[in-house]
DNA sequence: AAAACGATCAACCGCGTTCAC
DNA sequence: TGTGAACGCGGTTGATCGTTT
């Protein structure tokens, strides 16, 4: 395995390591520790450069390195400190010992990485995967939105945008977590508007906007800004793009704020801080800045099964999200509007 | 039997950070 | 404070192995 030996223009060696160096490396490294590694290949008697010979003693030689298979203990702790702390493979490195962090990157790729993707998990996230990942088109569509309606009277603009916000104000309910969140990026996203140029060279657009705005909400409009009125959402910084600066969510849910690489309350990688919010998510805030994590291997709510991994198969949880009631995403995207997006 | 394909993993590469001067 | 060398990390590559067709 590897790569045939060959040497690069500076004449030092490249490719896999024969075991006689690996023998000089070692031997150089027991006796007198490994020092400068730009000066250990001279001093050691090896053809190559400083960063190779470090690479194959932290990689491979070093004498603490395990070997073998991951065990089910060790998968499982991968998955709680990627959800934690995403691709820091080095970091995730120090509470496996003897294994490395290529090893670790490398298992991740090949292994956990499909597994979850098979599951119907972002390994990103390591959260469902949501129809908003399934409908990339139709997001570039919304993206180019403010360029369709330039093109548009202001009163047909006034009356899509319009139906969008009737859309994103329909009760949730009974909605899940899932479509809370595509809710929320709905919101962002018409929230984006409200702020964007377009909206500002579009007084007449803009006021319209605000005068369509039902009232239906259990919060009063507090002035006259279009969508201040909505309540301010927390959504996973993961979820947010530069069209979601803004954060506007339905007002019967609420999310914790969660940094990069943070898992959430709903991963099942680690245990539930709070009860599973399979329907409304109450006031997680009192949660905000909480780092504490859980590494050790995570059992299910029932203490009785290990996790979604464990399950002879992931039909289960694939199902759940195919049983995630529609959101209102779907409801948007079958919109004539959308659709002639699409054909542009 | 052999070709095609996918999986695996050691090793390389480039970039960001740290440190010494 | 600025600069360059050294180091460390994450992403990617590509040869080999195993499986499927």
């Amino acid at each position: 395995m590897g790569r045939p030996p060959f040497s690069d223009e500076s004449g030092l060696k490249k490719g896999p390591w024969t075991p006689e160096e690996d023998q000089k490396l070692t031997n150089h490294i027991n006796k007198h520790g490994h020092g400068s590694w730009r000066a250990l290949p001279k001093l050691a008697g090896l053809n190559r450069c400083g960063k190779s010979c470090r690479l194959r003693w932290s990689n491979y030689l070093r004498p603490d390195i395990k070997r073998g298979k991951f065990s089910q203990e060790e998968e499982q702790t991968i998955l709680n400190l990627h959800a934690v702390l995403g691709n820091k493979w080095s970091a995730i490195a120090t509470h496996l010992s003897g294994r490395t962090d290529n090893e670790i990157k490398n298992f991740w790729n090949t292994h956990l990485k499909k597994k979850l993707i098979q599951m119907g998990y972002d390994p990103m996230t390591h959260r469902p995967r949501t129809d908003i990942f399934n409908s990339l088109q139709h997001l570039i569509a919304l993206a180019n939105l403010k360029e369709l309606i330039e093109n548009h009277s202001w009163e047909e603009q006034a009356m899509r945008l319009h139906y969008l916000q009737n859309l994103l104000q329909q009760p949730h309910n009974n909605i899940s977590t899932l479509s809370a969140i595509q809710n929320a990026e709905a919101y962002n996203f018409l929230n984006s508007l409200k702020d964007s140029q377009f909206l500002s060279t579009n007084n007449n657009l803009g006021n319209h906007i605000v005068h369509q705005i039902p009232l239906n909400l259990d919060q009063p409009i507090q002035d006259s800004t279009p969508f201040s009125h909505l309540p301010e959402l927390h959504t996973p910084s993961s979820f947010q793009t530069s069209l979601y600066k803004d954060k506007i969510r339905p007002q019967d849910t609420e999310f914790t704020i969660m940094r990069q690489g943070e898992t959430s309350p709903t991963s099942p990688w680690l245990p539930s801080l709070s009860p599973p919010p399979s329907l409304v998510i109450n006031d997680q805030r009192s949660k905000e800045n909480s780092l504490e994590v859980v590494i050790s291997p995570c059992l299910s709510e029932q203490g009785k099964h290990p996790n979604y991994l464990s399950q002879p198969d992931s039909e289960q949880s694939l199902n759940n999200i195919e049983e995630a009631p529609p959101s209102i995403w779907s409801d948007l995207l079958e919109d004539s509007f959308f659709q002639d997006i699409d054909k542009l």
